[in-house]
DNA sequence: TGCCCGGTCGTTTTT
DNA sequence: CGACCGGGCA
């Protein structure tokens, strides 16, 4: 957004030879070394703000410029709406030149439309969301007898999606336990996983993974096809390369052997993807992966103020496992990172907004300028609450994605239905919805016997009258429910809109929500309505060639934080995750906790990998931030309902910051921002250096220290100081049973304990002052 | 067949 | 604390 703001000097319909220096003026020596680079490999290391989307937009304006044919340009993203902002971006540079800007995920359905049969797919393939593959691992369990084992559905299909990720098929992974008796889990996951992917196969349907795992074994087993690929796309561009999983690094290389014009751009110290299966190798192995790979490194930040960037390069430069980077700015310094502390989760979010509307009416600020980044997207409720207490406007980034609601859902099964009659999950979805009497033993018949029959679902209905099994009822009502399907077609209702109208109308559909309260009724149905906007708005587009299942892939496609509108004119809540990629000139990140940020699993994991992603996450949630960065902590938070006491994030030791008493109306500062001197904040961090020296492992004593609350000087923590509670004690616990300590932190009412339980292998935290613990002597 | 309640579960991040 | 599943009852 911001220095984006720089001026298009060429005028629109301009003829190219002007264009040359136009495209690299204002640009830095590396950015334009990045945009003249022609063929051959190459990657950018480009740091936050660092104005990565200008190099890469107008590198492709260059080689358009310099003759390369638009239609050989492809260029992948991860988001829809980064591709969207490179592609708005790009038709500024090259008005109508129709380069192909799509997701990895949109890239390959689009190959699997045109190319999928052969791996079982007809052109109209349904896409399956994470619900839809829920529901499919149910009726794999219902199919296998196993809901007498209380299997874990969400998990399941976790763990299938991991070992997709990994590129191991069902029947690979169903062999590799026959010769080795793995996990007992993975026994369950041996028989389910086959069957799922069967039914996928059978609906005419893939899930995300699919997507772009059909695609490279597509190009595996066919090697004519991939080189028609590799040749048609002479130019490949890929944007955040470092979070490319195993099979995103396939699709790149097997698109870039024959014409290695590949051009990544990254920033492993942005990396936060690992956990679903980023590989940060990608990145750094990229000169081993491409001969004669080019390396352009952008470091110059052009986002944010000095100090901002001082406390955010501070932070990452305690990773270890990390290509060194410089940052610098030419920028001001402004002003210094603040702490804000509060007593709980609710003054935090009413400090907050406190803060926010100050800034607003006595700075000029506008609500739009501020953001709000949380580890986890329950910890927008309590800021919402106080939003709408304070009437701050603001909208939310996550939440119940719009088409993940109940009746979006149903209505576009109906659509699924329609187009593919043999998706045994939207059918299942839609036949009672209106309820219309056919229930779940009529279906089981149904299915069952279509099963035996070999086919859809749909056709089973049809064929109702010789499914013996059936009452005469349930025959009559499924003859009834095919009969309306049967009006419904794209031809007959001319457009994707008017055929949702027409299914809302026949079917009756609000008689669904006919009993919940008037306000879910309305809102209900104004969901109703803004998908018919949506299809409205993809009929225009395609007017051309509109179709069903195109405007399914739209829907299955796009995702929550893709409706966020920066110019909406509201403060804007969002995961930090969510945040990559965007700018904010005031950002607020919330709960500097332990457990928190970084978040519990990743200490628990004792995975310094892991640990290493969090301090990545934090560092990108603050280089989000261009003018005014916050930091929050709360003493006490409820955490499932229970308040806690709190542990500061480890982080907060590894920064620089202002720390501000957030409860009092103006905020006691305790030492203020410009100067460089060391403040009492880096006073002790120096403290805790030595004693990290000294072979201690006090990070949360420092992280605690730090805000202990009090100006006295405070110490670290030694042997003898004032606790019953020793590192090695045996303990018990009334819910968790025996254990042994293993961690002692902070000072009196916020000491507390770290238990390693002995059976269940669990490890918690309690606060000294208020554990059921009991000691029962030293190990 | 459908509704309601009770219990269980987990609880990070997403195309 | 909340969502969601499954079971049991009307």
């Amino acid at each position: 957004m911001s220095f984006e703001s720089f001026p298009t000097t060429a005028p629109p319909g301009h003829s190219s030879a002007t264009t040359v220096t136009n495209l690299l003026d204002g640009l830095t020596e590396p950015q334009q070394e990045a945009v003249e680079y022609f063929e051959g490999p190459l990657q950018i290391l480009a740091g936050p703000g660092s104005g990565k989307t200008r190099v890469i937009t107008r590198r492709i304006a260059r080689l358009v410029d310099r003759g390369v044919h638009p239609s050989s340009i492809l260029a992948i993203t991860f988001t829809n709406k980064a591709a969207r902002e490179m592609q708005e971006r790009v038709n500024q540079l090259l008005p109508e030149s129709r380069i192909w800007i799509s997701t990895f995920h949109r890239f390959c359905a689009s190959v699997l439309r045109r190319r999928g049969r052969s791996v079982g797919l007809e052109s109209n393939f349904v896409i399956f969301n994470k619900s839809d593959q829920l529901q499919v691992l149910r009726h794999v369990l219902n199919d296998l007898d196993m809901d007498a084992v209380r299997v874990p559905v969400a998990k399941l299909g976790a763990r299938i999606s991991h070992i997709k990720n990994t590129m191991v098929s069902s029947e690979e992974f169903t062999r590799s336990l026959e010769y080795e008796v793995g996990e007992p889990f993975d026994m369950i996951v041996a028989q389910v996983y086959p069957k799922y992917q069967e039914t996928l196969l059978a609906s005419n349907a893939v899930d995300f993974d699919d997507l772009l795992l059909h695609v490279v074994k597509l190009f595996q087993e066919n090697p004519a096809l991939r080189a028609e690929y590799d040749d048609r796309f002479r130019f490949l561009l890929v944007d955040e390369y470092q979070d490319t999983n195993v099979i995103q690094y396939q699709l790149v290389r097997s698109l870039g052997i024959d014409r290695p014009n590949v051009c990544v751009t990254g920033d492993p110290d942005q990396s936060i993807y690992a956990w679903r299966g980023a590989n940060i190798e990608n990145i750094l192995h990229f000169e081993r992966d491409f001969e004669h790979a080019k390396l352009v490194r952008l470091e110059q930040n052009f986002r944010s103020t000095a100090l901002i960037l001082q406390s955010a390069d501070q932070l990452i430069s305690h990773n270890r496992m990390r290509k060194a980077k410089s940052l610098t700015t030419d920028a001001e310094d402004g002003e210094a990172v603040q702490l804000l502390r509060f007593k709980d989760g609710r003054s935090e979010a009413d400090g907050i907004a406190e803060v926010i509307r100050k800034q607003c009416t006595e700075a000029g600020s506008k609500w739009r300028d501020f953001a709000i980044f949380y580890r986890v997207n329950s910890m927008s409720r309590e800021l919402e609450l106080a939003f709408t207490r304070h009437h701050i406007p603001f909208q939310v980034a996550a939440g119940l994605a719009f088409y993940d609601r109940t009746e979006i859902r149903d209505l576009l099964a109906y659509l699924r239905l329609i187009e593919n009659p043999v998706d045994t999950i939207a059918f299942a979805r839609v036949v009672n919805r209106p309820a219309r009497g056919i229930g779940k033993t009529s279906q089981n018949k149904l299915t069952a016997w279509a099963t035996e029959n070999g086919v859809g679902p749909m056709e089973a209905a049809r064929r109702a009258d010789r499914i013996t099994s059936l009452t005469k009822t349930a025959k009559i009502k499924l003859k009834a429910f095919v009969g309306i399907m049967d009006t419904f077609s794209l031809a007959n209702a001319g457009s994707v809109s008017d055929l949702l109208k027409k299914i809302v109308e026949k079917t009756a559909y609000s008689r669904t929500w006919s009993a919940a309260s008037s306000e879910q009724a309305i809102t209900k149905q104004a969901n109703v309505e803004e998908l018919v906007n949506a299809a409205a708005q993809y009929d225009e587009a395609n007017a051309d060639d509109p179709s069903i299942t195109g405007f399914l892939e739209t829907t299955a496609l796009a995702s929550d934080v893709d409706a966020v509108d920066a110019d909406a004119g509201k403060v804007t809540l969002m995961t930090i995750h969510a945040a990559k990629g965007l700018e904010f000139p005031s950002v607020v990140i919330v709960g500097l906790e332990h457990g928190l940020i970084p978040h519990e699993r990743s200490i628990k994991s004792n995975d310094p990998k892991q640990l290493e992603e969090e301090r990545r996450l934090l560092f990108v949630g603050m280089t989000r931030a261009m003018r005014n960065l916050y930091m929050t902590t709360a003493q006490v938070r409820a955490e499932r309902g229970t308040p806690r006491i709190t542990i500061p994030s480890t982080f907060l030791a590894e920064t620089t910051f202002d720390i501000i008493d957030g409860s009092k109306p103006d905020g006691t500062r305790k030492k203020s921002g410009t100067s460089s001197k060391p403040n009492k904040n880096q006073e002790l961090r120096n403290k805790l250096k030595a004693s990290l020296a000294a072979g201690n492992k006090p990070l949360l004593t420092t992280g605690a220290a730090l805000l202990s609350g009090s100006d006295e000087e405070v110490g670290l923590p030694d042997a003898g100081s004032a606790s019953t509670f020793a590192v090695g004690m045996r303990v018990r616990h009334p819910k968790y049973g025996m254990g042994t300590v293993t961690h002692i932190a902070g000072f009196a009412k916020r000491r507390t304990v770290e238990v390693e339980f002995t059976n269940g292998s669990r490890t918690e935290t309690f606060s000294v002052s208020h554990c059921p613990l009991q000691l029962i002597g030293v190990r």
